[in-house]
DNA sequence: AAATTTAGTCTACATATGTAGAATAAAATC
DNA sequence: GATTTTATTCTACATATGTAGACTAAATTT
């Protein structure tokens, strides 16, 4: 499953299943309840739409996630990259770095990183 | 105009604008043909719908945005730092450096810009 | 000013997303 | 096995997005 968009619904359902999976529907609404005030058959809605997406399983009660956080995220993020700084890293990374402040901490993180991603 | 969302299209569009502007409704359209094939009503539709929603002002046969790309950017840039990586600009930027080589000359780049960004 | 060309608006329709009440099915309890 | 409770599906509706043909208004050319 590559270049997985989420909307902003869909990416809330899946955080709750990417922390609790696996999950049954039940428990998994319970808590979509007392987190975003969604109603049961909002939830099932939505595990059905996602489940024939290809987002999740949902079968035998148990709800399960068919695609990685990591993944996701990673999708938005390039097409971020891609669509608004032209592919640019630093482009990019300046543009977060703008008026924003380091501690010593990240800095040195990153710059390990940094060091670690060059050939 | 804080915390601006596009949709993809509306971005496409904004984005030929960004470049153009001020640019005529005719011209615009004429660009978008070429670039995205989108017939001429489209565009229309669109320039309404977005002059609506205050992305853009279309004014006697003139377009010009009122959002800047620079904010747009910014704004889906950090909604998906917090809500993928919890606001971590370490954990965001460690991501993307994930399976990606840098040159010399952007691991440069990106050191000066980590310095500057230390208090 | 009639005819033609060009520009802009209106209406329309499909699909996606957000949301949920009502109805039904399944499970648990009596 | 009848009744109650709980879980799941169905139907429904609003708004947003993507897309464009048909129509009208404005400008330009005869």
């Amino acid at each position: 499953m590559t270049d997985v968009r989420l909307s902003e619904s869909e990416y809330r359902l899946m955080d709750v299943i990417w922390e609790k999976e696996p999950i049954s529907a039940m428990e998994l609404a319970g808590i979509c309840l007392e987190k975003y005030d969604w109603k049961k058959s909002t939830v099932y809605t939505m595990l059905k739409r996602m489940g024939d997406k290809g987002l999740l399983l949902f079968e035998n009660k148990m709800v399960e996630a068919l695609v990685e956080k990591e993944q996701v995220n990673k999708s938005e993020g390039e097409s971020l990259l891609h669509k608004a700084y032209g592919g640019s890293l630093s482009d990019f990374f300046a543009a977060f770095l703008q008026d924003r402040k380091l501690t010593k901490d990240e800095a040195e993180r990153l710059r390990k990183m940094i060091e670690e991603a060059m050939e």
